[in-house]
DNA sequence: CTGAAAGCGCTTACAG
DNA sequence: CTGAAAGCGCTTACAG
């Protein structure tokens, strides 16, 4: 069976009774072909389950029909959702996706880049945090006039296009609703420097505090590095103080697992004692008990429209390049819950 | 600067004096050639930055230096592992990785691979489970003749390359490490029929049970299907009885964290009144309180395995394609705990 | 040890 | 609306 020769486009068009050519129209949707050519044409495609190869394609043409994927380690979960999204998008186009880990660190990044678009070829990049906002990556995209889509970046590029959430709206959110539940004091443990999303989700934080009118305590802003152990320690510092917070907000839901660790082995009850929200909706946060409050960062959809960038760039929208802002989604689940009593309490009752 | 055209290899050739075929050769590792020829045509592709384009090869030649991902809906983890271990074997041999993720019920999923293959052309394709058992995708790979490895099959096709781990053994370990911690009462609870990992594990746990001469209680067997909600419907089950199990090892992570879940909940210290274990070392294993014990699947390094059988098959290694079966890991963290008091107590103090 | 020629299977100008 | 020719950049027999 695989010993079969694949039929190639000669064969449809001799089948066919046209030339290659108007194969080629027909294949790839130009105008100007006769109807009932274009029906006999795809009768035969049809017939013969003719498939063109991309290797072809791409050595003719000016598209490889690839779409690359760079990212370093990000949440698993992170990459999983990218793809998801963006493989999908792709097979609907015929497109293909391609992926690639690489080290953020690395002092050879550059050259790896450029060896990997140099062989590939592929018509569009996708970048995901942090390597959306590596320079030499950057470098190398541009040396090779490849274009490409910068997911999430903390400084976005003038040439490429962009997708993200409005992350400092949707903190704002979640301190929102904290404070709705009548906490005053609450706990904010940050991100790392170099990830964009730190600064953004902190502004969001200290914006709808001062909306409220509540002042910023200093003791209560924690760091962290988005780690499950930096939330634990967070966590310590925040409860071991005499007025400890009625909530925390950790600036992703690693780092609220680790806070809820904390909480639950200092013997505090989460909600009860300490309301805890988190953000990214890792899929352990649905797995946990309570389950975290946190917001769900539509990374399908961004992939998607990434990938939608790419291959079929809006005709100028205005100017600079395209620029995407997806829906976030708060949810609300089981581990925010309203202050039980007057704030100004120093213990609670354990259930 | 990318308006420069890409030196070709007729620019080598004209540069260093010789023919395309000797920079052919020297590209390839081809044997034959002059070492100072060899030497002076690597002068020029490194001066020239020269790198020879995938599509050109790949028409022209028989490889497509193209290796496959198909995967569906497994954890999020496992992909990413898998993709970890892969790419970088890729990268190190000249190869790229291209993912597409499936829908492992949809009626047309074999027009879906065969559309790929045929476009794609690739040079081997890595199977997931539960993937790597749908006779449909085989079915597609066999009419194409593209290679294939499947990663931890329930049934191996026999014409592919298989590599995994020992599911059995991992779990007669977990196994033993609850009982010599004075457990006799032991819990289980199962996956979905459709994953071969599922009737494994239960392989392993009952013939660990079997070897100490413990009895298997019907009733401490329960049903589930990997998921977190299954995990906490069964301990609701295990747990609502008169004699309750000392100990329960889930046949997941997601479902062992439902378990803690529900036993937190339920008022239970773990792993003070219950110990329990996981398997698969999912990211969220570790970012509980108490961490989970659980089993280290080497994803990655079974990635890894899968490239090298499909890029350099051994060569008749005995009878039969080629087999790999890589060391897992027994990860004993804080959710396992000795028995404090005799087996028969029926409830026991909370610290 | 080295090379000239053909050819992989498409798309791209160009012509009508 | 349709087609003949050239060419993309490599590898593959084949020859010496």
């Amino acid at each position: 069976m695989s010993s079969k020769r694949a039929p190639t486009i000669i064969d449809v068009a001799r089948e066919a009774g046209v030339s290659i050519k108007t194969v080629s129209r027909v294949l790839n949707q130009e105008p100007g072909v006769h109807s009932e050519t274009r029906e006999q044409v795809l009768k035969v495609v049809a017939a013969l389950n003719y498939r063109p190869k991309l290797s072809a394609r791409a050595l003719a043409g000016a598209r490889s029909y690839l779409i690359g994927l760079l990212y370093y380690d990000p949440s698993a979960a992170f990459v999983a959702w990218v793809q998801q999204g963006a493989t999908l998008r792709c097979r609907e186009a015929g497109y293909h996706l391609v992926v690639e880990s690489l080290d953020n660190d690395a002092p050879d990044i550059e050259t790896q880049v450029e060896r990997m678009l140099a062989a590939l070829q592929p018509d569009g990049m996708i970048l995901t945090p942090p390597i959306c906002d590596n320079p030499k990556v950057i470098q190398a995209l541009r040396a090779a006039g490849t274009p490409f889509v910068q997911m999430s970046p903390g400084q976005p590029a003038a040439d490429a296009g962009v997708v993200c959430m409005d992350e400092v709206q949707a903190a704002e959110e979640v301190t929102h609703l904290l404070i709705s539940l009548g906490h005053r004091h609450i706990g904010f443990i940050g991100g790392p420097a170099d990830q964009a999303a730190s600064g953004l989700r902190r502004q969001g934080f200290e914006r709808a505090m001062a909306a409220h009118g509540l002042a910023l305590e200093p003791e209560l802003l924690q760091p962290g590095d988005f780690t499950f152990r930096s939330g634990v320690e967070a966590a310590h510092r925040l409860l071991s103080r005499r007025q400890r917070p009625s909530a925390v907000f950790a600036g992703n839901d690693d780092v609220a697992l680790g806070v809820l660790a904390a909480a639950q082995r200092l013997g505090l009850a989460v909600p009860g004692d300490l309301s805890i929200a988190g953000f990214d909706d890792s899929p352990a946060a649905g797995l946990v008990w309570p389950a975290l409050t946190t917001v769900r960062q539509p990374v399908a959809a961004m992939a998607r429209s990434a990938v939608e960038l790419l291959i079929a760039p809006p005709e100028s929208e205005g100017q600079g390049p395209p620029r995407r802002v997806l829906a976030h989604e708060l949810l609300v689940r089981d581990s925010t819950s309203a202050l039980p009593t007057p704030p100004s309490r120093r213990r609670s009752p354990k259930g």
